[in-house]
DNA sequence: CATGAATGAGGGTTCATTCAT
DNA sequence: TATGAATGAACCCTCATTCAT
């Protein structure tokens, strides 16, 4: 007789285990969480956590995957006529949203330091390069339509764009800082760096 | 037996290791570097480790004393005649100057994500007080002498100044970011911070 | 509900995965071999496996068992007319005839090594002792009949025959035999042991 | 201050853990025994094993080169004045001694049966091209010398004296077998091995 | 003071076995 | 009956730390 398994059943444990493994990385960071936490945490035996990921590393992977995944979906389901200077300060927005989960600001920070494994560097930098070249190309619309500055190119401005936010995060990890209610304020600096500094006053 | 030791080699051994600390930490975050790791960087014995810290704590409680106590000396080294908003972009300035250390940058984002271990905490916490309470001082003149915006507390001007440098570290660290190259980009930014969005056009 | 089970179709199945276990056994050893191994190769689930195997301890008995039936056959079925000294080598060529699978080499050479757990001791005792005790009473016999030497005991002739068996199929597991090839030297050499060393030569 | 560390007590706890291996080994084979076993026979705690071992791997391996090792020296100990055939039977006899200690019987036997792991395979493969390279040369010599059998390869022979100590080995291992009382037989054996079988007798 | 051998708690991972479907 | 998800004991190995030399 076949298996009438449910595969729902088995997605929802994968992402109790990553939903874990996510407040586990935020809390003690990558090598510092233990597998041994991260099922407690999710209430499961450590031969299930291996069942559904082959290594820790692979959890990492996982919740970094999920990230990208959002993202993804973030920038696929914007109108298209909605104006791309609109779309970057929407994602900025969306990006402040996530980080109102204080795990997920310590893992974006967490996970910033993580160079020595080779598999989650590629993870990593998959997970970014997603993220960049979509802002890029919004970044690149923008200027055409002259909705922000044109004196940088699109990938300078989208590291900016995304060095504000790491480094909002970085704050909201900290502790020193309630994301909701510091967004407006990253949301004028994102503004104020679209636009770059006011042009000298020239008037005589 | 007396002990002639001459201080100036313990000291010295002592900032050896702490370099080594520096590295180790910076590439493989605290907890997935392993003191032998350090050993071999520093090319001391485990024992020789262990006479000049007591943990693999210990050391990093050294890195972070360090850092508050250049923190301290800069602010202290500054002519009292300067003006507080330049002593503030000098701030950022020396801080990037420290970022042109990669090892720096990963370090400071890394340890960013350190959350778990007590006394660990507590010397982030001293560290941070460090910075923030020099910073927030300079930020308070600046303020009475109008040379910066007063819409914003103290405290958060100066959280916010950190979180720039907090992003710019974190670029830094993940690699996609000449440090030289954007500080001045970095220094524009915290200009716009410290003046505000340009009041509104309101000439009729 | 009644079980109308085809008997055949469970003995196929056993037979299925007892197969699968010689290999797998051949292959990494008895610790070695893992349940997960031995279904992926049989093609069925782990649930299916200890359906039919309490234990992977009772597949390994399981195999000795169908060996040691082999054996019983053997006899059982040779006429008894045959010369006592010919069912011997035959038994031999038998033997050799089995090892022609190079699983059943490795199965037999890694089985000696076994002596930890005590069920498969009794177990591997018990086949040894099938085939020992055939062996020995056809032996007994040839040297009623004077068609071997007479001056060694049945059981040291026994276990001498099966040395010879057993070091052929341990050079055929190493690889550096085809055991069609030397099966020819095995009689030889297997006559020899049964004739003795010939009689010094006393001709004056 | 440099280490005065003798190195022979280095040495001395690298032999007393291989000997601890072997016995672990002989009694419940490679994959069976446990590192936990080994070091509790040795005396000695985890940590210990591994610092002198990188892996369990590289234990067997140690003990196998160990084995090849001793090979070496008894043909290179030989003198030259000896006659081959002498020198091969010699060698039967070292061989028997070694056996004599049940463990190494039990060793060699499950050692045969280890074919998954690849630098065990290689390490394996030394060990007896090491042995069989020496006996190999001492064949060819007795051939040259006309004090054995011609009519079959080098190698051939080589391999069925092997094939004889492994059969014997593998007895010994089971345990019907008292290695020091079936010496002479093995000799014997071997003997009429070297010689091939007598010429029928062709007197009318 | 410097060294590195020794330690053992603890970490990631494996695997025989159970059981609901 | 057949399946594979779940389990946790046990495994191999790592690593911070201790201590005799």
């Amino acid at each position: 007789m076949p298996r009438p398994i449910d595969p729902t059943l088995r997605r929802a444990r994968r992402l109790q285990i990553i939903d874990a493994g996510l407040t586990a990385f935020a809390r003690h960071g990558y090598a510092g969480a233990t597998t041994a936490q991260i099922c407690r945490i999710a209430g499961v035996g450590s031969g299930t956590f291996f069942h559904h990921f082959p290594t820790k590393n692979a959890l990492l992977v996982a919740i970094l995957e999920l990230g990208a995944e959002e993202t993804r979906d973030f920038f696929a389901s914007q109108d298209q006529a909605t104006p791309p200077r609109e779309v970057l300060l929407g994602y900025v927005d969306h990006a402040v949203a996530d980080l109102t989960d204080p795990r997920a600001a310590s893992f974006i920070t967490m996970v910033g330091g993580l160079t020595s494994n080779a598999d989650i560097r590629a993870a990593l930098q998959a997970d970014e390069g997603t993220t960049r070249s979509r802002v890029r190309d919004v970044v690149t619309a923008a200027q055409r339509q002259r909705q922000i500055r044109a004196d940088m190119t699109p990938d300078r401005l989208t590291v900016w764009i995304m060095l504000l936010i790491d480094g909002f995060a970085s704050r909201v990890a900290g502790g020193d800082f309630d994301a909701g209610a510091e967004a407006p304020l990253l949301r004028e600096q994102v503004e104020l760096l679209l636009d770059g500094p006011p042009a000298p006053d020239l008037t005589p």
